[in-house]
DNA sequence: TCCAAACCATAGGATGTCCAAGTATATTGT
DNA sequence: ACAATATACTTGGACATCCTATGGTTTGGA
């Protein structure tokens, strides 16, 4: 019990310097990582059920997230070629242009200022795979 | 970076099951919190103030569950006798019902179906009470 | 003494998350 | 082909959390 508790105030207290980090930016931790997403998927779009799936939060919740950044455009929904139900999401070229300063800021504070050690985020996250994995996150 | 992701996936995968579980006893975890905290505390109040320093969320975070857990009539705010500035939380007898079985509860079926093992859990606790520590947690 | 600074709690606004419903489009089975 | 089912996304409502600002109350220094 102690120890959820542990993982639950550790998890706030990242998240609370993720969104410090990136307000310089424009961006909350939640809508970094749609735009990390995009970054990352080969062909640059992604239907939002997928990115949902892979970001592991509620449809409606990526709503919120991609409406704040269409409203702030770094990301533009673009209909799907064959699915008539489907949006795709694409970065902008303003969105191109924020991602890689937004993510070398977290890493270079988040990161550095982590108070962890290599092993002991080693540790962690190996444990807590397959704490997750035995949870199907993943999938 | 992604043992940091892990504590936050997994934080909130076990704030999603601690709900469901308290959902039946008409409890969030963050409201379950509070009343937990009261029945920790030897007098059976606490200031405003101090329960939301023992909790680690704002004042006006608790201000809200506690609007919830009046309403509700699980706990009551009451004057303090010396210092007009300041309300004391207090169970109500109905407060006092509600808190062992949900904690009961949650016991049972959070712990029990934890994936975690014993050891696991431990060094969890360890690593992350460490960091806790190098980031002002505890006071 | 008395006013300024500190402190307690709350109100209002922004964000994020979930669930339940609703709308639109696809797919499937008969 | 058509109706039933499934899928994709959005909307509306409930909660929790933070931040900033505000109204009372206390305290401490001039």
């Amino acid at each position: 019990m102690a120890a959820i508790t542990a993982v639950m105030r550790t998890a706030s207290i990242y998240l609370q310097r993720a969104d410090a980090i990136l307000k310089p930016h424009g961006l909350t931790f939640a809508r970094f990582e749609v735009l990390a997403l995009l970054g990352f998927s080969k062909r640059g779009s992604l239907p939002m059920s997928q990115a949902s799936q892979l970001l592991q939060v509620h449809a409606t919740s990526l709503t919120n997230s991609v409406d704040r950044l269409e409203a702030t455009g770094l990301v533009r929904r673009i209909p799907h070629p064959t699915d008539g139900r489907t949006r795709l999401l694409e970065l902008t070229a303003a969105g191109q242009q924020v991602l890689p300063a937004a993510r070398g800021d977290l890493n270079e504070k988040l990161f550095a200022q982590s108070d962890l050690s290599g092993t002991d985020a080693t540790e962690i996250f190996e444990i807590l795979a397959r704490f997750r994995k035995a949870s199907g996150d993943f999938l």
